[in-house]
DNA sequence: TGCGGCTATTG
DNA sequence: CACAATAGCCGCAG
């Protein structure tokens, strides 16, 4: 056995700011260093041996990243225990349950404060409970008390990886798992990278966009009120009379009866019903400007600003690589739901470009993907694939669209109910596939994407508790579920190709992962070359995702613009 | 104080 | 206005 590291080997590793760092190879080679070595070391065995790192959670790649250090190659096993286990919930004492067998719901609590916990520090040492569960008080953080701690939890994680690689490879039609495996763990070690790096933001320009919807920036809390209340009595002053005392325009309510008054009777007072009444009444527009002018006050504006930008000009919030129903990326800050009015104040700094790329039509090319329908995938081969569709149904591209988007929705009523039954004839392997996964959840039945990730269908019919009755929520759960495989396959899908992107354009920085769309950030003469890596890297994510059968058969096309700010995109 | 309802924004 | 998400404020229950 050779005394040192292999290329590509997995090599578990532990750290601890204050302690030094673990390392456990898989052939049994191990490191312990201590806190001034641990980070150079790292450094250098990446650059010398480039192995997979293995570590439990995301704090760990969090700690390398600040320290300049990017992995090439990682496993995180909180990320490939959500794909294994579905769900949200991960962490070292789910990680070891699963790997031994052991009941997820009667895990050990975590340890609390009050005194006679005290007395199971007898047998603090020992990481592995006579029940066979991870210790609390280990997960809790006595893993991290010296390097010989260190070193026994880094083996733990070499134990853990190796169960789940078991898991992955035994899972029956799955044969991607384990690719997964790999491209959600860069994705995560990716969003540890994305919270240090930020998003680059003009910041003069951001207050100038928000000034414009509610004034400068007001000196005090009082000024602030003031400035509301002036924002009220532009739509209030539209009521005759001095009647206007009490009425909370925030209060939905409130507004109804306000309408009322001026004769429009409306169920809700949704911004669209009310967009169709603008003609019945000024006040509605009054509503409508205060509507967007409140959202930026509340949500988007200078408050915004404060908390989530830093001084280096930087918007910067929390990122999950696999949040939700079927593991799409998630970021918090406003980073995914940026109205599009701000979007002008997002630039690339001084000497440098955004390039931007969106996957075109992402979900009905994952679909034909997914289920090995022919016909469809032979649609996938024009950079319109509506338009191909439309031709072979005998539709309006409008129409086509509607339908393909309402099978995957599971719509069933309204324009797209007609074409629905024409989908049927002529893509019927890839209907059958969304009627299944639909069928399947109705029933209850978890489901598996085509990367393997769990999707739980037992958690999810609680969600929809604003449904009343067992065949609504029944109903519910299979959109739901019928909407997951293609949703959490198409997720999968961008990883992999962020993950390439990430590998192929080392001088450049994603700063942003938008569900289809990457913006990177790369200095002004690399640009044309990062362009280029980030559109040939679709192709190179196809085969990693699906193997070359399909990826021969399906096309999939991203749209690469360069620009210095974001709004400059079409 | 926590939670469901309503509303907004995004893909 | 079907699928997914974050996030604010309101009313209401405890």
């Amino acid at each position: 056995m050779s005394d040192e590291f292999q290329p590509g080997e997995a090599v578990a590793l532990a750290l601890d700011s204050a302690v030094g760092a673990a390392l456990v190879g898989e052939h049994g080679q191990t490191l312990a260093l201590g806190p001034d070595r641990a980070a150079p070391m790292i450094a250098d065995l990446e650059r010398s041996v480039g192995p997979r790192w293995v570590w439990w959670s995301k704090p760990t790649a969090a700690t390398l990243v600040a320290a300049d250090i990017r992995p090439a190659r990682c496993w995180d096993l909180d990320t490939v225990h959500r794909i294994l286990a579905g769900g949200w919930r991960a962490g070292p004492g789910r990680v070891w349950a699963l790997g031994s067998g052991l009941d997820p719901s009667d895990l050990p609590a975590a340890p609390t404060d009050d005194l006679f916990s005290a007395a199971d520090t007898a047998d603090s040492d020992e990481p592995i409970r006579s029940d066979g569960y991870l210790s609390p008080m280990w997960i809790d953080g006595a893993w991290r008390a010296d390097l010989d701690h260190l070193h026994r939890w880094a083996e733990l994680g070499l134990d853990a990886y190796r169960w789940q690689i078991e898991a992955l490879t035994g899972l029956d039609d799955r044969p991607h798992a384990a690719a997964t495996a790999r491209s959600e763990s860069a994705a995560e070690l990716l969003c540890a990278e994305l919270e240090l790096d930020g998003l680059p933001v003009d910041v003069a320009e951001a207050e100038r966009i928000i000034a414009s919807f509610i004034g400068p920036r007001p000196a005090d809390a009082a000024e602030e009120r003031h400035r509301a209340a002036e924002r009220d009595h532009l739509v209030l002053e539209h009521l005759d009379g001095a009647s206007d005392q009490g009425i909370d325009l925030r209060n939905p309510g409130n507004v109804k009866s306000l309408l009322r008054r001026v004769g429009i009777e409306v169920d809700d007072t949704r911004a669209w019903r009310l967009e169709r009444l603008r003609g019945e009444h000024p006040i509605i527009d009054a509503l409508l400007r205060w509507r967007r002018a409140e959202r930026i006050a509340t949500t988007f504006g200078y408050r915004w600003l404060d908390q989530h930008v830093g001084v280096d000009h930087r918007l910067r919030g929390t990122w999950s690589s696999s949040d939700g129903a079927a593991g799409r990326m998630t970021a918090t800050a406003g980073l995914h739901n940026l109205p599009a009015e701000l979007r002008p104040a997002i630039v690339a700094e001084p000497g440098h470009v955004f390039i931007r790329a969106d996957l075109g039509q992402i979900e009905p090319r994952i679909l034909a993907a997914v289920s090995g329908d022919a016909a469809l995938a032979a649609a996938t081969q024009e950079s319109d694939m509506y338009a191909t569709v439309a031709t072979e149904l005998g539709v309006t591209r409008d129409i086509a669209k509607v339908a393909v988007l309402g099978a995957m929705y599971g719509q069933t009523t309204g324009h797209g109910a007609a074409a629905l039954r024409r989908l049927d004839a002529t893509y019927p392997i890839a209907m059958r596939y969304l009627t299944d996964a639909a069928h399947d959840a109705e029933g209850g039945h978890d489901l598996r994407t085509r990367g393997g990730r769990l999707v739980r269908m037992s958690a999810a019919g609680d969600l929809n508790g604003d449904e009343r009755g067992a065949r609504s929520r029944a109903a519910a759960r299979g959109r739901y579920g019928r909407n997951a495989m293609v949703q959490g396959a198409a997720a999968e899908f961008f990883k992999t190709w962020a993950a390439v992107v990430r590998a192929r354009a080392a001088d450049a920085n994603i700063v942003l992962c938008l569900h289809d769309e990457l913006l990177v950030h790369a200095r002004h003469e690399i640009g044309d070359d990062m362009a280029s890596i980030v559109t040939d890297a679709v192709q190179e994510a196809a085969y990693r995702w699906s193997g070359s059968d399909t990826a021969d058969a399906v096309h999939f096309v991203a749209d690469t613009t360069i620009l210095r700010r974001w709004s400059d995109a079409k």
